[in-house]
Formats: C-alpha cells, structure tokens, sequence
RNA sequence: GGGCACGUAGCUCAGUGGGAGAGCGCUGCCUUCACACGGCAGAGGUCAGAGGUUCGAUACCUCUCGUGCCCA
C-alpha cells in the first residue's frame, strides 16, 4: 500500500496504484455486503453480458454508472449489493464452439447432444467470462462471491419452474405459427432478434392470366418473387374501380396450373405498385394475417436451409436468392414479367448469423404476452417502475402495447432443455422429469436464453428458494442498461418479476446511450472507429476512461467519445493528484479535522468552503438524478478552477508565511477542503482519490479506505458575502492580469497599483485583502486611495469594483499602450450604446421587474465609467478621442 | 407514414425569459518553489431558418429545413 513517508510522486501514475488498491479493497471485504449488514438496502443487478464476450466500450460505460452508483450507495451508508453474472448466450456461445470443431473438421453432430454439451461447458470453465475480470480493471466493485449465471444450478431449476407453472396457466402454448427463421443457424428467432436494414432490391412486377379469359391478367409486384411458388390469393382492395369485376374470380399459377382466387381485403394499399397483392400466407407476416381471416391455403415452398422444397416444384432444391432469379427469369420467358425496378425497402436479418431473416411457418413454443404486458404497462404507468430519463417510460408502453406473442423455443443444443415430454401416443406432458412408463421422449428444443435472463433479478437472489437476500434485496434498485437494451430485457424482466414475485423486479431503470465515436458515427469495426476500453485504462488509468466516459454520459443519450478526451480526463485526475500532493505536502503531519474558529477563518478560507458548499449540493443532487455530465463537470469545475486555481494560489501566503496560528488554520481548512473533495469524487475517480486519502488522512488501507468512508452532505457554508468579497479581488486581479498580457510585462517585474474602490464594501475587501491581492497579481505594491494620481506616465486599469493608476515610468511601449486602452474603450463604448438603447425603450422601464431595470442602470453607468476613464486616459497620451 | 430526440465557437457539448459558456483544438507570453499532464492572456459564434407570444427570445409556441434513433 502506499506509504505515508515515501513523497509522492510528480505525476499521477494510474498503473502504479490500480492494481494493488483493488486488491486491497477486496481482500478487506469492501465489495461485499449480507443481507443483514446495517443500513437501509440498496441493490443492483448487472445486466449479464454473454460469456463469449469481451469488454467494449458499451459495457464500460453501463458498469462504470453502477460502480459509481454503488460506490455511492456504500458511503451513504446502505446495506448495498451489486450483484455480477454472465448469461449463457445460446446462440452465441453454440457459435463459438462450433466453429472450434468446425476447425477440426466436424460437426456438433459428430459429437452427439451429451459430448457437445460438455464442451461448451469445458469452454465456459476456461474462457467464459473474460468480461468479468476484465471489470476489474476498471474498477468495478460488485460482490464477486455472489457471481451468477444464468445456466448454472439455481437458475436451471428456476427456469424449468417458470415453464411449467406457465404452462399449467395456459400462458405458455406450443403452436404452428409463422416465425422468423434463421436459415443458416436452422433455429426460430424471436420479433427483437431480428434487424431491419434498408436494402436495395428489386421491385418485381408481373402478371397472373385470368382463369377464364387468359388474354386479362393481373399484374402484382413483389420484392421476393420467388414466393409466388407459393402464393394462394390475389388481394385488392374493395373500393378499387380497376379490379372491381376481378373479385371472386380466379387466376392461373403460371407453374403448376393452379387455380388462385382473387379476393377483397382492406388491407390492401391501392396506391403501392399495381394496387393488386400477391398472398403468400406461409411466408410473409401480413399475408398470414390475411390467410387466417380469409380461410386461405398455406402453402409452404421453402425447408430450414432457405432452399425451395419440394413443393415449389421445377423450382425444388434451389436456394431461395437462386430461386429468385430463376422465377424472374422464367417468368420472362413466358411473357409475364412486366417490369423491374429497383427498390430501397427494409428487411430482416437476423442479429445472429447476418442473414436475411425468413418468415416460415413452424412448429414451436410461445409465450402469451397479452396479460404479462398490460400488468408490465400498468406497473409503469403508475409510478412502481419509473425510468430515467423519464421520457424512456413513453416508447416503452407504445412497445409493450404492440407486442406480439414470443417465440422461446430455439432448434439448439446449448440452453435449457424444454421440460416437454411426448408420449407414445402423441400426448404432451410438461414436468422436470419424464413421465412414468416407455417411449416418452422430450422436446429436443433449448429455451431463448431472454427466457432464463428475464428471471435474473430474482433468480440471482435465489428464488423460488425463500431466502433472506430476496427478502432484503428484491424489489432491486435500479437497473443501469442502455435504452436499447429496454424491450429486449428490461420488458421481459418486468413482466416475469410481476408474474412470478407479484413485484416490480426494480424500482429505476436508468437507460443511458450508446458509445459513439467523436462524430457520433456509431463504432464498428469495418469502419475502424472501435475503441477498446482496456486500451484507455492501460493508456490513461481506470478514472481517466471513467471520467470520460460519464462526462458525457448524459440519461438516455448517446455518449460520443474520443480518445483525446480521455487524455484530457487524464490531465484532471492529475491536477487532482497534484492539488493533493501540495496540500499534503504542506501539512507537515497535520491531518483533516476541525476547522478553525469562524473569527479566524480568512476570506479566501470562507469563499472556497463557499464554493465547496455549492459543488457538493450540485454533485448530491445531480447523483440522485442520475446526471453523471453534471456531477463531472462540477468535480472538474471545482477542483481545477476554485480550489487549484484561487485558492492554493490564495493560501500560499498563509502556508509559507511565518505566523504559526495563521499557518496552522490554512492547513485545517485545506486538508478539510481536500479531503470532501476526494470523498465526493471517489465513486468517479477511485484510484486517484484513495491513492490521494491515505497519504492526506495517514489511513493504512483495508477497512480504513475512501471506499469505506462516509458520503459527505451539507459540507462547506453557503456564504454570499465571503463569495461576493472575493469577487472584487479576483476582478482586480483578472484585469492586471490582462493588462500585463497586453502591454507584454514580464512577470518579474512588480506592477505597482494605486486603486480607488467603487463603493464602501470594495474599497473595505482591497484595504483588508491588499495583501492577496498583491500575491495573486505579482504586485509590488497597493494602496487604496481616495483619488487616483494624475500624470501621464500612469495608466489606469478598469476593473469591476474599481479603477486602478499604473506608473508606468519608462517601462511601457506607448503605443501598445494606446491600443490597448482604445480597444478596451471600443468595447465599452459598444455596452453603452447597448444599455442606452435598452433604457430608452418605455415598455422596458415600465414593464420589466425593477431589480432588472436597477440592474441594467447599474451597468450602464459601469460601462459609462470605463468610457470616460479610458478617453481621459487616451488623451493623457494624445490620441483624440 | 407514426413517435422520440436533436440542430449554440473548427470539433464535442453545457446553458438560461434580461450581460453568449466549457473542454479539446488554435494564437501569444511564461520552465514563478503542487502540477509544462502546468500558468496567464487572446482570437473565434447573425445560438439552423421564418413567423408568433413578450417591454425583451438562443431559451416559450407554430411552421419550414436538416440530422439521428425507434416503430409500422
């Protein structure tokens, strides 16, 4: 651990301390909590990423928000948890493995169900859940010994559980329904595996000859016209004057001679393509629709590969994109091609294997949504759920209203096996184990693996087993995920929570962004944008990418990241770093405590408690609203630009001086300062704060550590006099400053300053703060006058509360000097002008607030000051007005 | 087609019914005893456009244009 007698180093080295802070945090027990610790509790679940995944960007960000927020939690002292996990990604981790054997030269087939389900399992023991430790890096802190996943012993029985019980309420049903197909993964998808992308294709018009006058057709247009081998209706619509006295008649497949009919439906858009519809109810979502209500044939022409079948004829055994071309193409021949256009239209690919997407009909499992969703809507709408941002909660019921029944049952081998059991003569039974008596065989068929994870929440605390953590820690607090992550699991969560605990299984969803590049193009690796989090933390440190991160991770928008901005991060962690190894460095042993007596605090001690104050209460609130830009930008905005900047500035004098009370009350108030500034940033930032604290508080680590201390509320005093006093010295001390920029005086040399004060109070902070403002300015001198010295080898400085002679005494190039200050003027000039106009508008004075028209009057007689001062300044040098 | 979000400095973003801000980038000066991963100063913006409300609009309302996302 660091040592308290080692200096500490110049510069803020994250890999130094990372490794070994984390490991002295979890040795000392800091990540974990019971259920009957003190305090009230708090929890969080991850949202399981796979086991075959790495860390991406996204992850960092989702755990970086819960770290925080745990982190957080655990100093306000609550009784929280944050609980890890993997899900076992069925199709996914299937993939991987395959595709091992595939190198081998076989198949899961060779292997046999048994031998490739312990593979995969052999698999998962060794390369599974790299993700998990690759948190660690991080400097996440969830309780690793409560580590679950989703396809291990407790969850199993879970599952099988939900199944079953679902089954018995008639909430679960095996039917034949149309489906999304993956052709080359041979396995049902559910409505959210699949994408949709724009893609350019063709637009296909063609014409079916009437049954009784082969001389009139109809003509259709379709983008897969390979599924006219199985159509069975023409639709049109039933006000359209053109197909009127087509209705009820019939058309001639041009293929196998079968007789279509053609039929009415309001469905039909009579404005798209030739206003007629061609009907495939086997293969196409709306023509089923139509099929079911209008009695229609399903006609299937396609197998599980995406291969025409046997029922398409000529056409059989071609694949279905060959197929499409050989239709077209023999459609030509016969004269009924019509036309071919190009066409731009949106079509499903499955999120899996990237290929198109085959609505099929198909044998399979489902689960009725209806009665899950509306209580899933109601636990929303009336505030058992709430999201933030809020605006989430709105897609989310639009979506849950839409919903469609949901597709479990997947054509794999890794995943839970469907409790099923048929019977020899074609009975079902659905139990764990196989029904008493021969030939029973059980459904081949795994579970999606959204089946297992919309149980998490309460599976991980060890459900359906009553146990004292679920008592604790469900409902869980809030769930960190991004919002599209909110239909495909935060909906299902919600609804098997309620179904099955009669509870929310959250109280919070907390959706963030995507992770974006600089330009908000969305990162990929055919693009090369990809930017890889472990690279950042070996690059930067833990905190630097954290920081980065959250700076910009504003609720429910997407978080466009650089890494020249985690570089940036980086140069903050270390002026944080530095501010402490001042302050630490200067306190010759003497540790955070009490602060000195009001009488003997100074201006500058009552501003920076001032401002202290202030960015505490903005961090604790914007915490609570989830607002992680806010509470960045507060952190960084205090730290850098108050207390490095004003204050350590400020402080110097009493630090270095020789007066040993004003000294020791400089160190009380700066190693307090310092030391809630590291507590309010330690859920960000909680390597460099830690590293900074043990040194500032002579802590030895384990138990003692930042991580373990207490939140501070209501730190600082909120004083507007000390804040509105040390204005009138920083606006002194900003305008020489400039005037030294501009007039190129070295700083060496000492500027000396007579100043007349605008009013009582100013001219009483320059007579009582003379000597700040002589350090922070690098004068030589100040006297506070009652009239400025007359003299042209003076220059005035305009400043807020004042104006202030320089004597310039030969060391000023004269017409620098005369551009400055007709440039200063210029400016002034321009504000009054403004401000007049502002005054001479009646409805202004009459209409607007008087404290605002007080103000503005006020200002214009500032501005107006500055105008006269600088032209009798100009003319002093001889330049007209 | 429906819904949501968003157009503010070169880039990424804050912001508020009353003086346009930050970080990065850029320019100049400064190696001053916490930090050159630094300090000080500076340049740079018709706050997308048009109407409306108002004494006053970058902010509120309407429309237009543009961008992104979700759903159909």
């Amino acid at each position: 651990m660091s040592d308290a007698s080692q200096p500490l180093p110049k510069a803020y080295d994250p890999e130094a301390v990372e490794a070994d802070l984390y490991a002295d945090w979890e040795a000392a027990g800091l990540f974990h909590a019971e259920p009957d610790d003190p305090g009230e509790p708090f929890s969080i679940v991850i949202p399981p990423p796979n086991v075959t995944g790495s860390l991406h960007v996204g992850h960092a960000l989702d755990n970086t928000i819960q770290d925080v927020i745990i982190r957080r939690e655990r100093m306000r002292g609550r009784n929280a948890v944050w609980i890890p996990g993997t899900d076992h990604a069925g199709i996914a981790t299937q993939m991987v493995v395959e595709k091992q054997l595939a190198a081998e030269g076989r198949t899961r087939h060779d292997l046999g169900r048994e031998a490739f389900l312990e593979r995969v399992w052999a698999w998962r023991e060794e390369s599974g859940g790299t993700i998990l430790r690759q948190l660690r890096v991080l400097g996440c802190s969830p309780d690793w010994a409560r580590e679950a996943f989703t396809f291990d012993e407790p969850r199993n029985a879970a599952v099988t559980k939900v199944f079953i019980d679902w089954y018995a309420q008639g909430l679960i049903y095996r039917g034949t329904r149309l489906i999304n197909w993956d052709p080359e993964l041979r396995t049902a998808l559910s409505d959210i595996e699949v994408e949709h992308r724009e893609i350019t294709g063709e637009l296909v018009h063609f014409r079916y000859p009437l049954v009784d006058d082969a001389d009139r057709g109809i003509v259709v247009a379709t983008t897969r016209v390979e599924t006219m081998l199985g159509d069975t209706a023409i639709a049109v619509h039933p006000d359209d004057e053109r197909y009127r006295d087509l209705v009820g008649r019939s058309v001639r497949h041009p293929f196998d001679g079968r007789e279509i009919p053609i039929i009415a439906d309001d469905y039909v858009d009579p404005a798209f393509g030739s206003g007629a519809v061609k009907i495939t109810p086997a293969h196409d979502p709306n023509d089923h629709a139509m099929g079911e209500r209008h009695g229609l044939a399903m006609l299937d022409v396609m197998d599980d590969t995406g291969a025409m079948s046997a029922a398409a004829g000529r056409f059989a055994g071609l694949d279905r994109f060959a197929a499409r071309t050989a239709v077209k193409d023999a459609l030509d021949d016969l004269g009924l091609l019509v036309e071919v256009k190009e066409h731009v239209h949106p079509v499903g690919h499955s999120q899996r294997s990237g290929v198109v997407v085959e609505p099929r009909l198909s044998d399979q499992w489902f689960v009725a949504v209806r009665t899950l969703a509306d209580r899933a809507a109601e636990a929303v709408r009336d505030g058992r759920v709430t999201f933030v941002p809020e605006r989430s909660a709105r897609s989310f019921l639009e979506w849950l209203d839409g919903l469609h029944d949901w597709c479990i049952s997947r054509q794999l081998w890794w995943g839970h096996r469907i409790p099923a059991w048929y019977g020899p003569d074609g009975e079902v039974r659905v139990q764990v184990d196989a029904p008493d008596g021969d030939g029973w065989v059980q459904d081949e068929d795994v579970l999606d693996t959204w089946f297992s994870s919309q149980l998490w929440p309460f599976t991980v605390l060890g459900w359906p087993d009553d146990t004292p953590e679920l008592a604790r820690w469900y409902p869980t607090s809030t769930l960190v995920t991004g919002y599209d992550i909110n239909t495909f699991w935060v909906s299902r969560m919600l609804m098997a929570g309620l179904a099955f605990t009669g509870e929310v299984p959250f109280r919070v969803v907390h959706n963030h962004g995507l992770v974006r590049d600089e330009h908000g193009k969305k990162m990929s690796k055919s693009f090369g944008n990809v930017i890889d989090p472990l690279d950042l933390v070996a690059a930067y440190g833990a905190d630097a990418t954290r920081f980065a991160l959250l700076r910009n991770a504003a609720p429910g928008t997407d978080v466009p990241l650089a890494e020249e901005w985690v570089e940036g991060a980086k140069r903050f962690v270390n002026k944080l770093w530095n501010a402490a190894r001042f302050t630490i460095s200067n306190l010759d042993g003497q540790r955070p405590g009490a602060l000195p007596p009001d009488e003997r605090l100074t201006l500058e001690d009552r501003w920076v408690l001032d401002r202290l104050a202030a960015m505490a209460a903005e961090v604790d609130a914007a915490s609570d609203a989830y607002d992680w830009p806010v509470v960045a930008r507060g952190l960084y905005r205090f730290v850098w630009d108050e207390f490095a900047d004003w204050y350590l500035e400020a402080v110097k004098e009493r630090v270095y001086g020789a007066d040993e009370q004003a000294r020791t009350d400089a160190r009380a108030v700066l190693a307090h300062v310092l030391e809630v500034t590291l507590r309010l940033a330690a859920p960000l930032l909680p390597f460099v704060t830690e590293a900074a604290w043990r040194p500032l508080t002579g802590s030895t680590g384990g138990a003692a550590s930042l991580m373990a201390a207490d939140w501070p509320t209501a730190v600082g005093r909120v004083d507007d006099d000390a804040r509105d006093r040390f204005a009138v010295v920083q606006g002194l001390v900003r305008e020489v400053h400039r005037f030294r920029s501009q007039l190129r005086i070295a700083p060496s040399v000492r500027i000396e300053l007579d100043v007349v004060a605008e009013d009582a109070r100013a001219r009483d902070v320059l007579a009582a703060h003379g000597g700040l403002v002589v350090a922070l300015a690098g004068l030589g001198r100040l006297d506070v006058v009652e009239r400025l010295p007359e003299g042209d080898q003076r220059s005035s400085i305009v400043f807020p509360a004042g104006r202030a002679s320089v004597p310039l005494a030969g060391v000023i190039d004269v017409e620098a000097e005369a551009a400055r200050l007709a440039d200063e003027r210029d400016r002034a000039v321009g504000e009054v002008a403004r401000l007049e106009g502002k005054l001479a508008n009646e409805g202004f004075v009459t209409r607007a607030p008087a404290d605002v028209v007080a103000k503005e009057r006020e200002r214009l007689a500032a501005a107006q000051r500055v105008v006269d001062e600088l032209t009798a300044r100009l003319e002093a040098f001889g330049v007209e007005a």
